[in-house]
DNA sequence: ATAATATCTTGACGATTGTCCAAAAACTAT
DNA sequence: ATAGTTTTTGGACAATCGTCAAGATATTAT
């Protein structure tokens, strides 16, 4: 986690330190927030452009020259910015999170009832599959590599833990505004959504016109069995 | 799927097609279809290594040079016996799946009792990851790549398919040792059981030592109150 | 045994990959 | 304005990629 957080191999140029780390604002550290700020500032913008590529042509096919190729910079200054190809990947990773995690969490707070929590829901599971279905199937190839590549597992391990809470709120919402409590736990509810999200993803990609209905028939029918 | 069964690009070599249709065996039938067994008894020989190469790399770092490496043939072998890459890999899906889609097929027909089934499954569940957390982990690293490959997207959905009726088959089976009958869909039982699956095996690989264990206990918890 | 065909080896090709670096450009502080 | 630093450029690099084809070898048919 820390290894890439990017002290990057020295050639002449002036190393320096990404810190969170907040201390009394004397003059210089305000100074050295602001370059380390702008840094990583640069490091997300570069980020996103690297999640378009990646979402167009998924981990596999997807070149440092080609990510540069779609923003506006030039391939050399990914490497200023990332120590290598994995660096840059895993901020993509980590940036991605961010985007997804609360997603539903306004319908959720903001329902009134089971009625309205499910049709707040159902709502915005089918636009996720129509608007975002490139961005989601990066996650799923992504989550796949990590499966080898052991330098992407922590963050896509925490990133998965985000999500089945993500779940786990909207279905305990739903259970609460009935007076109950969900009847499975955290992970089976996460597996559960999660296998029926993937699969539906992949029946739309392939032209599949029925599989947002699908997949909205059956959470509509699952979750008021289980929450 | 017929566009991949092989007739290759030729270059003075004889033209050769596969089919499986069988017609009455007429000499020179018999001989064309030697042949024909002879060339896809290959076929399947070096997908069979190349699955050994890609379950250890995953799809994204496997060349062929690599795969020939790794087997007892040169690099140029493959493209006699494949037209190109995608080919190579759809025949390794295939052929993937005919080992998978029977795996629990003794154990359901053979238990006697709910208390049998499950134990059986439950075993060969916890061995399956324990053994073949490779050659599982590169199934997932399939199914995702054919979210960007449109290629692979007919073979990835019909294996897809058959383990949803294999998951099937064992549940319903469960349910009628109990005189009952499955209480969620086909799609709905193998997301749930996909999914938690999908994520033992991440944990598995990261060196979780309770991984398989939670498996086994969520599964029995489960099991009995879908079907 | 000879010819014909099928199979395999080997090396080459052009393109692309991640990485690195010297120098140009842009920016800051004095 | 000048000097020093940060940022960006663009090309070079060695390695590797998928593909292809000419020729060697093995197999089969006559």
């Amino acid at each position: 986690m820390i290894r890439s957080l990017g002290v990057r191999r020295e050639s002449g140029v002036t190393q320096r330190k990404i810190e969170a780390t907040r201390r009394p604002s004397r003059p210089a550290d305000r100074i050295e927030r602001a370059r380390v700020d702008k840094f990583s500032a640069r490091r997300i913008e570069l980020a996103e452009a690297a999640l378009e590529t990646l979402a167009e042509l998924g981990y596999a096919r997807t070149s440092l020259r080609e990510i540069a190729q779609k923003s506006e910079f030039t391939h050399g200054v990914l490497h200023y910015y990332f120590s290598d190809k994995v660096d840059l990947i895993c901020c993509c990773v980590r940036h991605y999170k961010a985007k997804c995690v609360t997603r539903y969490d306004q319908i959720t707070s903001a329902a009134q009832s089971r009625d309205e929590l499910m049709k707040g829901f159902l709502e915005k599971l089918g636009e996720t599959v129509r608007d975002e279905a490139r961005m989601h199937r990066l996650w799923y190839d992504l989550r796949s590599q990590s499966l080898f590549e052991e330098a992407f597992r922590d963050d896509v391990a925490e990133i998965d833990k985000s999500l089945e809470d993500m779940v786990w709120r909207v279905a305990s919402r739903f259970a609460s505004l009935g007076g109950r409590q969900p009847v499975v736990s955290r992970g089976a509810l996460y597996a559960l959504f999660d296998g029926l999200f993937q699969r539906c993803l992949l029946r739309h990609l392939s032209g599949d016109r029925k599989a947002i209905a699908d997949l909205r028939e059956e959470v509509e029918r699952l979750l008021p069995t289980v929450a």
